[in-house]
DNA sequence: CGCTTGACCGGAA
DNA sequence: ATTCCGGCCAAGC
């Protein structure tokens, strides 16, 4: 597996609890999703940020501030990862209002569309 | 001091 | 659809 951390840990956790609290009510982010949306550390290579980012988040979450919604954060295949708790991940997603289909949430319909991003989607070329 | 263990992801078979 | 693989560090016991 690759473990390689960021520069400064401290920090790059801190960023990503910046952007999973962004995640509004009833929607959800990957951990993929998070890494992307956080620029690569200086003195790390693009190839080694895409292959670890997404478990820097996951190590980011697992010691975050209680007043972070977490349980926003999925896998990139719409499923609860497996957290040493066992936890209730699940559970405080449906009380959202997420509807789980065989276990899995869908990503079209709930992932959230990012910080800065658009909440009005220009689709096609209005020209 | 050494061994174990991580909230991941995408591609290939 | 499912399983396996590479990525190769550091804190904690």
């Amino acid at each position: 597996m690759n473990f390689v951390h960021p520069p400064n840990k401290q920090d790059y956790y801190t960023q990503v609890w910046e952007l999973v609290q962004q995640i509004p009510y009833g929607k959800v982010a990957t951990y993929g999703q998070i890494a992307q949306l956080i620029p690569c550390p200086e003195g790390i290579e693009a190839q080694e940020y895409q292959a670890s980012a997404s478990r820097w988040v996951g190590t980011a979450l697992a010691a975050c501030p209680k007043d972070i919604p977490w349980q926003r954060v999925i896998n990139s295949q719409g499923r609860i990862s497996q957290r040493p708790d066992g936890g209730y991940q699940r559970e405080r997603l449906l009380a959202e209002g997420v509807v789980f289909i065989k276990e899995r949430i869908s990503l079209p319909e709930y992932q959230w569309h990012g910080p800065g991003q658009a909440s009005h989607p220009v689709q096609g070329s209005l020209f």
